[in-house]
DNA sequence: CGAACATTTGCAACCGGGTGCAATCATTGG
DNA sequence: CCAATGATTGCACCCGGTTGCAAATGTTCG
């Protein structure tokens, strides 16, 4: 862009200008800006010189009004605690951004902001609303089914309503896998660490774990909830559990809803005066899995064809009808799932 | 919101359908829209009213057309796998909506998307432009300035560039703070490992550790540099040393110039077969440091405040003239600066 | 060379609100 | 009771683009 010397200081250069600059008038310069518009070679190249000696950006909010579309995005997130929203944020954004959209993050983590947060959404015009891992209340659902009709796309999660497409990993699959990992381990009392309970129902995990174990004769012998998605959360879980019971009753094996959970049953084992013979498996695998401090066994999502799915939904170019895309995740073995020695 | 039965799969509601309603033209909706404008209580009521059966929101983009300013600042982000970011994020997003702004994302971790980012943010009309523990590059910089004038404010790091504002943590005075710890606790042999080379001088933590190293006739014996703040590159420079230099010549203590780096090097002295006796501190204080698996010692930043102040820069009642905000942090005392028995 | 068709380009109107001013209405007071 | 004063309200026009249509220009071919 050539630096504009003159009138830097000065307002925003508008189509007006352009055109004047290049001796047509402003509709030719907003055809110049936009693809497949009907348009000379010679105009064309005028317009976009005069456009880069002026410093011309069209303004978006301005075509946002006229055009139906605003290209921007809500991404609604409630665990800013949870290290796997990370990754997912990370992705999200570098792929929405190549494509010329903008994320507008919606921090809903403050219970009373669920109103407020998807109105602001509303009055801004979003284009489409993403929940990434978040908790899908019926009060959620029924402030954004109030936006007109705009997609709405649950991002790692499940959810029954018929309003909103599911993209995630088969939670479902990936819980069997899990169990017949432990089975293969010999592994028979076998335990499974849950969060907020309305989000591990929409996670299906768990339905798959007992199912996988079911198909060899087991089941589930304890469910430890532990309330969030955090660390110490984890962590207190299961040091309430051991605490509360006697070695040669707990379980051999945990199968913790996700790798932040399982850190935390980690740090409660390692934590102890006593030995505890206990195999963790996580779900997401975060960065910290990998660490030499834990080691853990985990599943990893399908991250980056995860959001492409979101975006082409989002994009309206969604093949097919299928409400749901759910797609198989991979495990990822490193120690924690062994017995110890 | 009372239920609007008849037309929720229609456009969009505007501030005309709301006039038609009440009985009053659309220009007395607007202001009833409009904090302190000259309305009477009965017509205003009426159209509260109205606008309520209607389902009424105004449209924000069509407001930010004729007034000047668009709620909306965009967050430059670039190393979205520092787990402190989402302290930060999570705050000033709540911050941020709170009081009616938009929080828009601009992930710049690609190279290359360093121009395409800003450029969309210009084209949306952001109010400003907070950077979030970013790299400032001298390109990064001229690409900002080269959208019309905006606060532009980075938050956690230090600048020279008379543009930017800065509202950061005493990163001096913290280093200072530390070299302190150590020299108390007696050691003497002291090392530092450092981030990427251009953001460590934006953060003066190295200067302040140097200087208070000095008051005591000390100095920084070692640089460990990490290439970036990520737990496997602290791990992979702290293990690269440790083997590289014989045990009488190792330092005793080290001062990470983040936890996620602290946290890689305690994962280092974890992962060697032999005991290495070596003190570190963080900083930044991130969830994990509080782990029983790494009990850092670290310095936590006032955060809410310097969100606080950001936004108040942003909104442009930056009181008095100074360009750069600088607090105190606090030193939180855990295990891993103490000499390992 | 001129009719028939294809490309370009300009124009009025519009997206959904906001601004400044003038017209209208309601009070107040002489 | 009527003029002066202040509070409300309506209106034309603007913000910076886009759309649909018609006029203008260019091209093809009998």
């Amino acid at each position: 862009m050539t630096k504009n010397n003159s009138t830097s200081i000065e307002r925003k250069v508008t189509a007006s200008d352009v055109a004047q600059r290049a001796g047509v008038s402003k509709w030719t310069v907003s055809r110049a800006f936009t693809e497949g518009a009907s348009i000379s070679p010679n105009a064309l190249a005028r317009v976009l010189k005069a456009a880069d000696e002026l410093g011309y950006r069209p303004n978006l909010l301005a075509r946002s009004l006229s055009k139906k579309r605003t290209n921007m995005v809500g991404l609604v997130v409630d665990e800013l605690d949870n290290p796997n929203i990370f990754l997912v944020l990370d992705e999200m954004t570098r792929q929405l951004q190549r494509r010329g959209y903008m994320s507008m993050l919606l921090n809903i983590t403050a219970e009373h902001s669920y109103g407020s947060a998807l109105s602001l959404a509303d009055q801004f015009q979003v284009d489409g609303l993403i929940f990434l891992g978040t908790v899908l209340t019926d009060e959620l659902v029924r402030l954004a089914q109030e936006i007109r009709h705009i997609p709405l796309i649950v991002m790692y999660r499940n959810s029954d309503n018929p309003d909103i497409q599911v993209v995630s990993t088969d939670g479902h699959r990936a819980g069997r896998e899990i169990a017949n990992l432990f089975v293969e381990q010999g592994f028979r009392r076998i335990g499974y660490m849950l969060g907020p309970s309305s989000e591990s129902t929409q996670l299906k995990r768990l339905d798959g774990f007992r199912d996988g174990l079911g198909e060899h004769g087991l089941s589930v012998c304890t469910l430890l909830p532990a309330g969030h998605y955090r660390r110490d959360c984890g962590f207190a879980a299961l040091n309430h559990y051991l605490d509360s019971t006697p070695e040669q009753d707990r379980i051999e094996a945990l199968f913790c809803e996700n790798d932040i959970l399982a850190i935390g049953a980690l740090d409660a084992l390692r934590k102890r005066s006593e030995t505890v013979q206990l195999a963790i498996v996580g779900f997401d695998d975060i960065e910290l899995a990998a660490s030499p401090s834990y080691e853990l066994t985990t599943y990893r999502q399908p991250l980056e064809t995860l959001v492409t799915e979101v975006i082409r939904r989002l994009t309206g170019q969604n093949a097919g009808d299928m409400r749901r895309f759910l797609v198989p995740g991979k495990l990822i073995l490193r120690s924690s799932h062994l017995r110890r020695e």
